[in-house]
Order: C-alpha cells, then structure tokens, then sequence
DNA sequence: ATGGCGGTGGAGCACCGA
C-alpha cells in the first residue's frame, strides 16, 4: 500500500500537476496540505475521475487539508484538545486495507511558526502538544497508522543544506526539534529516514533566491509511523524531481510502501 | 537579506508562507 504526502499550496493552482503525480506515483492514499480553499471550491470532479475518494478539510485562503483514497474512507476532521482553533489544518481518515485490516492516516498541515517570540510560535507549540497527546491516544490502540504531512519542522542538521541559515527560524527552534523527538520518542517511525540515512534529502526548496538551482532545500515534510505500520516499512522516497516541473509547488511529494 | 517569490482576495497592495 503506497502513501504519500505533497503541500500542493493551493489545489486549484496545482491540479495539473496533481493529477500528473496520481498518474505517474499511483499512490493508493495521498495527503494534501495548503489547498487554500473551501470544502466546495475543491476540484473534486476531477480527482474522483481519476479514481480517487476525496475527503477535505478547506478553509478560505488559507491552509486546509484534505486525503485522496482510492479505497473509501471514514473521516475526523480538526485534531482535537482545542475546540477554538478555526484553522484547518488536520484530517484523519480510517481506510479498509482489503486485506481484512485497516489504516488511519492523518494529513496534517502543522504551524510555521514565525516569527518566534510571538503569538503564532506559541500556537505552534500548542498544536505540537496537541499533536503528541493525540498521538499518545492513538498509540494505546496498538493499531497501524500514519501521520502525515508538512510538520514545519527541521528534526536534525543533516535535514537542511544550510542549517546555520535556520538557527533563528520557528523551523529549527529547539522547542520545535524537541516535540518531533517527543514524537519520535514516544515510538513512532520517521519512515524515510528510517530507510535513508543519507544527507542531502530535503522537501522544500524557497521559491526566492535561486534555493531549487542552488539545492538549498531543507527537509520538513514527514511521514510518521506507529511501530504496528514501522513493521510493514518496505520502501521510502522523496519525489524530487516534481520541484522541477513548469510552477510547481514549493514542497514535493514524499511517499512510502507498506507491505 | 525583517524578503529576492508565489498564492489569495479582489482589483491596491497587504498578508501569509518557510
């Protein structure tokens, strides 16, 4: 079963280049992130031509998240621990595997953050706590699944060209590092990693400046796993070559296969 | 390099992203 995650920024931009990705990746479940629309304004017509059950999460503007399955899906919308938070910025789905079993994947669209000291960096946080107590509930299950998405987070050094550009960035602020190993710690799987040790994997390249020419790309999309999924881990990739495509999105596809 | 690009809303340019 291939999963994959891609921060489109803006669906309706990016439809030509996400329906070339479902051709050419064939992933059974993709999670989006930053559709930047409403649940009706999302091209879903054409998704579902293509094969796919569509589940969003939309917002106007801004964020919105949303799961591509090719098997149906059943859905939560908003990651609980805080009933206020208006953003749309998680998704979790629970997909039937075919095989007598089943998948929860969420597409999360996690806070950037900036700039640190203030009120976005503080929500941020909170989110993270949210995400971690959440993922603490879901562990407890003992189940397989897979959080997915753009988490705004650089984990290591190794996960960024130039990692001293960053140091001052809600990216790459100790607080930030620490709740993606508070993750990491409590069990789950960072699943390209877990496959690929290798420096020079990144998921996001500025479009300012010349970072795709220069590879100055940092690595901030990620795919973790309960240890029930860890176990099935058959492969790992980032899909680095759709940064190259004619106004592409800022982020790329990073997929798994689970056996 | 506290902003060089790109998206959104809405018809200017401010706000947001990372």
């Amino acid at each position: 079963m291939r999963i994959a995650t891609w921060n489109v920024n803006s669906v309706r931009q990016r439809l030509d280049h996400l329906l070339r990705y479902l051709r050419e990746a064939a992933p059974d479940v993709l999670c989006l992130q930053e559709i930047k629309c409403l649940d009706e304004a999302f091209p879903r017509a054409e998704i579902e031509a293509a094969g796919y059950n569509v589940e969003t999460h939309g917002q106007k503007t801004f964020n919105g998240v949303a799961i591509l399955s090719r098997r149906p899906m059943q859905i939560a919308r908003g990651l609980p621990g805080d009933e206020r938070d208006e953003q749309a910025r998680y998704i979790e789905a629970v997909i039937d595997d075919g095989a007598g079993g089943a998948l929860r994947v969420a597409s999360i669209y996690a806070p950037n953050g900036n700039p640190v000291g203030t009120e976005k960096f503080a929500y941020k946080l909170a989110f993270l706590e949210r995400l971690i107590a959440h993922a603490r509930e879901l562990l407890a299950l003992e189940e397989r699944f897979v959080l997915a998405g753009d988490y705004n987070i650089i984990p290591t050094p190794l996960d960024a060209k130039r990692p001293q550009d960053w140091t001052g960035d809600a990216l790459f602020q100790p607080e930030s590092v620490a709740a993606f190993r508070a993750l990491s710690n409590l069990g789950l799987v960072d699943a390209l990693r877990a496959l690929r040790p290798e420096a020079g994997l990144y998921t996001f390249w500025d479009y300012q400046a010349g970072a795709w020419q220069k590879d100055n790309g940092i690595r901030i999309d990620h795919l973790m796993l309960s240890p029930e999924a860890a176990d099935r881990l058959s492969d790992a990739a980032v899909d680095r070559h759709v940064r190259g495509w004619d106004k592409p999105s800022d982020h790329i596809p990073v997929r798994i296969d689970l056996a």
